[in-house]
DNA sequence: TTTAAAATATGATATTTGTCATAGTTTAAG
DNA sequence: CTTAAACTATGACAAATATCATATTTTAAA
């Protein structure tokens, strides 16, 4: 049986700031949960009840947009904490979150993360800092959705991920998405992604196998203009 | 001397949650400013040091981007607060604050916040939420910048401006911006901008008298493809 | 392994949006 | 009230991106 106290995990998110007692009465009441590659872990406008804290794997968070296409908002990874801003919101969830790997994560009731946003200011800092931090991201994310080509976009796509998520022995970015979760990401048409990569490899700047991307001039990706 | 345990203001955002005596402490030690039209408030990159609570008028919160062009991410009017992100992250703001209108605004000094912050977590949390909403807002502009064209984006920006800030007797926009403001918004070209509102003229979706904007029909304008 | 389904690739073309040029209008300073 | 500066307006054209069609490759299921 895991253990909170123990685990590696909790050094990467808020939880780090909850005391002994709370994380030995979390570890009690939590759930450890395996999921599959692929499948939906919530749904927009479900009740969420509760935070996932990701102990392996990655997700995507998505919103439906009026147009049927989604959109990639975020992704979550190992050390990561979701569900926190319905939590706190006491509203439905605005997103959805969808599996990219097989993942590991626990689920801590709501109202025990309650208690400990209501009792320990450390830890409800803590959560603030955090989400301070998304806004700040968020505001980035806005300003190169609404300023920028979507040539450069998927550049600033494909380095995020390498800088966020790293590479495999053999280079290739450690997070596989499909083109069309690309175009999702970016905010355009799957062909265009196509069209760009096709690019990008001829003026060799990546190169790919099946899915898999490897970058091969960092400097130059990030002048693409 | 103005007095924030009778100030109507606080009833609209996080200062609503402090207790009379915390109240009675940030009005000691808080000073108010007059902001003329046009001015700017910070400027991205400096330490803000405090949260300003608007008294009156409206400001635009912005963010410079790689290209040059500046993005509006926000609108911020009488009632709201302004600088938690920064003050919480504990860094530099990134974003800058400009004067749309004579304001009226109470700065409060940063350690005078955080000391409620970290003792009273009703004011936290009531902070946290806030923080949560403008998260789930934020997802919605990205997935609209991403997903929607600049003219069904213009028509949401106008849209916004009426539901949030209401109009004047004659049915004009109560907020007065410039077509470049507009482009800022919407992340396009000035001359776009120019171009799509005289369609809406055309099409009797809007009317114009100089700056100002009067919506002639709200239905038709929520369709725009 | 075979095969169907899904994903990737690419061309042709339409649509949207950006850029540059220039003219008219409004606003605010003197 | 006058006038320069700022803003709004519109045309012509270029560039970026979307859409539709179709071929090829990869993936995963039988």
């Amino acid at each position: 049986m895991s253990n909170c106290e123990q685990c590696i995990v909790r050094q990467f998110n808020s939880l780090k700031s909850l005391t002994k007692d709370e994380l030995i009465r979390i570890s009690g009441c939590k759930t450890s949960k395996t999921i599959k590659k692929g499948q939906l872990i919530f749904d927009e406008g479900e009740n969420v009840n509760g935070v996932y804290c990701i102990r392996e794997g990655i997700c995507k968070l998505t919103k439906l947009s009026a147009n049927g296409r989604d959109q990639i908002v975020k992704l979550v990874v190992k050390g990561d904490l979701m569900g926190q801003r319905s939590l706190v919101s006491e509203e439905v969830t605005n997103l959805s979150a969808t599996a990219l790997s097989e993942m590991e994560v626990c689920f801590i009731p709501k109202h025990e993360i309650m208690k400990d946003l209501q009792g320990n200011s450390n830890f409800s800092l803590d959560v603030l800092q955090h989400m301070a931090k998304d806004l700040r991201e968020a505001d980035n994310v806005i300003v190169n959705m609404a300023q920028k080509s979507v040539r450069q976009r998927l550049a600033e796509a494909l380095l995020y991920i390498h800088r966020t998520f790293g590479t495999t022995d053999e280079g290739m970015l450690r997070v596989i998405l499909s083109r069309e979760d690309y175009a999702n990401i970016v905010g355009t048409a799957t062909e265009s992604i196509i069209r760009i990569l096709s690019q990008f490899k001829k003026d060799d700047l990546i190169t790919t196998k099946g899915k898999q991307i490897k970058i091969e001039d960092l400097e130059a990706l990030g002048r693409i203009e």
